[in-house]
DNA sequence: AAAGGAAGTTAAAGAATGTTAAAACACTCT
DNA sequence: AGAGTGTTTTAACATTCTTTAACTTCCTTT
């Protein structure tokens, strides 16, 4: 089982409901952030990052639709889905028109919503068979097991740091890849030493894939990096 | 709207449902080919390509459940969504476990049938309406996953800020971008120093965009910006 | 028209990142 | 142990990004 842990935002005010659910996640190894308003979500939402929205609909301070539709405009393609006592028609016409993933009215069984949750992150996430370690990024082939970089006509071996970095990337493809994250992955440490050490590996990388025109790798200021590969 | 017509698999052995669901999907284009039974349906499976199966759970001959784990096995990754009277808990959960990715419980409504399908294509096949990362302004080509404006003839890298309030805009265009959100989203807080910053990025997307008189970034005093296109 | 706040503009300071080369380290072979 | 090889870190310097500051102009209200 290596799982890659997913997280969760939950937005849900009734104290009791809440904090059942964070358990339950938790305990199923989602780790699972919990916040009472639609506010707080908003915030925790650009702050942090996940991979899945569990959002009541009817909170305080800003309900679930206003809160789905300011996530949609920062990031249109996260996972929503909402929960809702009443389950009238419009809610639940409403809610997937906002892109909503699912819609699941209490009460509900926790299995069911979980389910209902794995139904959802298999699809998003690629097809089954979690660890990779061969990818294509544009016209390239990586391996990371071998540490070999493939191009056309050319093959650059890699060291074991080049390899890892490059996987992390890999594994964010498109994503923000936080330069604290990916130094306690690779470093063990985020010191400063160590992150001009990365940035070293990064100009490395970018020498090597600068064959492929459509394969970048951009710095987000004060973030970290994103590996963007375009289709043509 | 939508270009590309899907293909559904309906197995549903009341008649009056069955050809009233085949109606309506066909009404929204898709595609549907309606079958009586699980054992006919399996045959349409084998021979026919679909994107979705709609799978009652009682039918004769052959129940949805055997039938969609014989569909896996075929193919393991087509989206099914099951179709029951009964909402059992579990019977839902053994639909889930089969790699169900929805399961709705008669009666639904047709429109809330209809959305749960959309919401699953969304994810499964490629170009979703409100995936956008890229966006014509004017003469202008922006994209927002490489950061980069291409006017006639220019190519102008961005900046993770720039390219941040410029994708903002673009999702509110000819909409009030409003200052304390667009400060929220890219800045994480919105106090008086964050919102002089942003005042500095829009000069520079303005000067970034001036070339083109028919796009203007209009201030909307005391609420905030407005990205605005002309059409010759 | 005047006052005060909001927005426009520009420059500079400070922090983050890019790049290159040399130094330090780790490993193997003899 | 010492030479040789490849990897990683440190150092030094260049460049770019973001914020801050200072000053100007515009807008709204009275």
């Amino acid at each position: 089982m290596t799982d890659i842990k997913h997280r969760i935002l939950l937005a849900e005010d009734d104290e009791n409901l809440g904090s059942l659910l964070q358990e339950y996640l938790q305990a199923k190894n989602y780790e699972t952030d919990w916040v009472n308003n639609g506010e707080k979500a908003f915030r925790h939402f650009e702050q942090f990052h996940y991979d899945l929205c569990l959002l009541d609909v009817m909170m305080p301070v800003k309900d679930g639709f206003t809160l789905a539709s300011e996530i949609r405009i920062l990031n249109s393609d996260i996972p929503i889905i909402f929960l809702t006592a009443k389950s009238m028609k419009e809610d639940v016409l409403e809610g997937f028109s906002l892109g909503a993933d699912d819609y699941i009215t209490k009460p509900f069984s926790m299995e069911e919503l979980l389910f209902r949750i794995e139904a959802i992150l298999r699809r998003t996430k690629g097809p089954r068979g979690g660890d990779k370690d061969t990818w294509e990024i544009g016209t390239f082939a990586f391996d990371a097991k071998k540490q070999v970089l493939r191009g056309t006509g050319t093959e650059q071996k890699l060291t074991t740091k080049e390899s890892e970095l490059l996987k992390l990337l890999c594994n964010n493809l498109n994503q923000v890849l936080e330069r604290n994250f990916a130094l306690k992955a690779i470093w063990m440490d985020d010191n400063y030493f160590n992150a001009r050490s990365m940035d070293v590996y990064i100009t490395k990388l970018r020498k090597y894939l600068k064959t492929d025109a459509n394969v970048q790798i951009i710095n987000v200021h004060g973030k970290g990096y994103k590996l963007v590969v375009d289709k043509d």
